[in-house]
DNA sequence: ACCTTGATTTTTGTATACATTTTTAATTAA
DNA sequence: TTAATTAAAAATGTATACAAAAATCAAGGT
């Protein structure tokens, strides 16, 4: 078990909520929190800001920012928007080699039963990401993608969502992977489009009618 | 004048070339060279970093990345698959008043004749930023975005380029906003399309001959 | 009651000093 | 000669101390 540098320890604790939305995060307060001087928290911080884990409050302070419908609708549609472009660059390059580890992906999600819903979510990034990097042609999209599944992830806390998600979202999986092994690259494609669309609709009116 | 940011400064003589490509940047030489302490050189370097203007080049040094005709070609294809979609977002926020404020920003950016490349796609980016943010609808688009530009500016330095394109660019400009206020839409996004993979294959293209 | 204004306090920004890691160079063995 | 190993160096990471800026709060005026 390799420890965690201040920043992966600060973006998990975010995630799970120990620093809430809304939360102001000061220097001195997370230096003292995670006994560690000033300097490796700025830089911990800086890091965040610069994925979107943190935004300014006022002129010089930061904090986690808060959730909205609208946000998720519009990262769901960046998503729309490259994934399926990340995949159609990625297919040239994409041996069965890399379905096969996909797979083995797949099968070692569904083996872990007490996931929580923000680290499904980072395992579902997983195995998308597998599939979009192959061939290592495209390292700016990666890099996008990584940055707006960072931020969506934080809006999959919610347990019961994740729950009802989970099947139909995992049988998608598996036939993305049948399609892409068949050579059926159009279809893989449309399914793909469907399957964030889907996952976004739901978000949102989730989002919607629970905070209303 | 204000002073600018360490972190600007560091920008702009990348984009200069001051620090050319596959240049180490080192927090002591960088510390001489600006007179500053390490400390405000670690934050505006790692800023960079996260901006992919600076990458990792080895275990913990950081240089100016390569240029390549391959990473221009992935950034445009970015642009063109969410440049539409933040018009789109935009358009139902899309007032008279911003039309016109845009339409000063063009006829600035044509008096100003001695600007160089980068310089002028700086306020390229400026003009397509001021209509995708109307409303403020795009914060997340925005930001993708504004990442993807900045890349895309190391590109520009190439003036015979921005010469030659200069002012079809700017006539498409014109009739982007034309089509803008008389409400038609769906030829707006398409022209939009259209000049952005135009601009896209010009440099693409530049970069393959150039280079070989 | 509310909006300025100014002083106080808190917070962030930067410099310096030291610790740790990484990189480089040299040395030795195959 | 080349590869591996290890010692020297240079660079980065971190702590502490001080400077500058921002946020807070109280007093005074409208």
């Amino acid at each position: 078990m390799k420890s965690l540098s201040l920043y992966q320890r600060l973006r998990q604790d975010i995630r799970q909520g120990i620093w809430p939305a809304g939360q102001l995060m000061n220097q001195q307060k997370l230096s003292d929190h995670y006994q560690v001087s000033r300097i490796p928290v700025r830089d911990a911080l800086q890091q965040l800001k610069a994925e979107g884990l943190l935004v300014m409050a006022g002129k010089a302070s930061l904090k986690v920012p808060e959730l909205s419908a609208a946000e998720a609708e519009e990262l769901y549609q960046i998503r729309l928007a490259l994934e399926p472009l990340a995949l159609e660059r990625a297919l040239p390059a994409l041996s069965f080699h890399q379905l096969g580890r996909a797979e083995d992906l797949l099968q070692q999600i569904e083996q872990q039963q007490h996931l929580s819903a923000a680290d499904r979510g980072a395992m579902n990034w997983q195995f998308h990401a597998l599939l979009y990097q192959a061939g290592g042609q495209n390292p700016q999209l990666m890099q996008l993608l990584h940055r707006v599944h960072q931020q969506v992830e934080r809006y999959l806390g919610f347990q019961e969502l994740a729950l009802n998600y989970a099947d139909t979202s995992a049988a998608e999986h598996w036939q993305l992977l049948k399609l892409l092994r068949e050579g059926q690259n159009d279809q893989a494609l449309a399914l793909l489009h469907s399957h964030i669309a889907q996952a976004g609709q739901l978000l949102v009116q989730h989002l919607t009618t629970a905070s209303q």
